[in-house]
DNA sequence: TGGAAATCAGAACGAATCAGTCTGATTAGA
DNA sequence: TCTAATCAGACTGATTCGTTCTGATTTCCA
């Protein structure tokens, strides 16, 4: 039940990209140094959040990204599963996945869509702009 | 955001044992042969949960255990809590720990423990009994 | 128009955690 | 007192995660 380190860093990153959302778009460069994240590691998560819709990039020279929906329509777990995939607590609830072993005779495996709704529906209540509102 | 195998089992494990709850206590082996999980994972599971005070082992030939507490007193996150540890979904919102190396300049660290209540509320809410309520 | 710089994008390496198995200590029963 | 069955803890192998490095693409400037 721990996030990874790069789902709480992209955290972390979008919340600095929606204070510099009415500037212009910002590089990874400047998103390392507010954050103290490794410039790589910065770079690996814009391509992560970008292929996902969740970041607009522009390459080159001059180049950066910036949200590419307004932060009051970007959710937690729409970047936890950005960068982590589906939120699925266990196997059987991912479709097509039947790698469990104790299918079949498992007792509690109608029940998990239910918690991972629960999950899912706390995650999916809170948006950027709650996360980065009572900033200083 | 996915469970752990050995929550999961967990989970499974405990629902079995609430079944046979009017029951005397059972064995691991019991547990192995009805939901399919290799013995040896059972018992390493029994220890941790009655470590955690949710199982009752009683140990020596025709030893077993049973639950500690009434089925509709054990909750998700407290058989997740017994298996992974703590629910905490940063390492900065668990209590002493100081090595995520953001913090000081960190504007999203206040908020996580609003977000960490609301995923562990969700998993309170849940019991023993809600989740093999419904079976055959 | 050509070159150069800066950016994002993908692939490879190392480390840490997790899952599973095995062996040993303990206890009740004969 | 001995035997057998159980739980409890320690070890090994494998998978995944986190990080770093290198390369392809694009814009700006001369």
């Amino acid at each position: 039940m721990r996030l990874s380190s790069l789902a709480d860093y992209a955290v972390v990153m979008m919340s600095t990209a929606a204070r510099h959302c009415g500037h212009a778009q910002i590089n990874a460069g400047v998103i390392a140094e507010e954050t103290g994240i490794p410039l790589p590691t910065v770079q690996k998560l814009v391509s992560k959040l970008s292929s996902a819709g969740l970041l607009r990039s522009v390459r080159g020279a001059g180049g950066g990204f910036k949200l590419a929906r307004p932060a009051a329509a970007v959710s937690l777990a729409d970047i936890i599963e950005a960068i982590e995939g589906p939120i699925a607590m266990t196997a059987c609830v991912e479709s097509g996945k039947h790698d469990c072993g104790l299918e079949g005779n498992c007792r509690v495996q109608a029940h998990w869509p239910m918690v991972n709704n629960a999950v899912r529906g706390a995650l999916a209540n809170i948006n950027l702009t709650s996360l980065s509102g009572a900033h200083a």
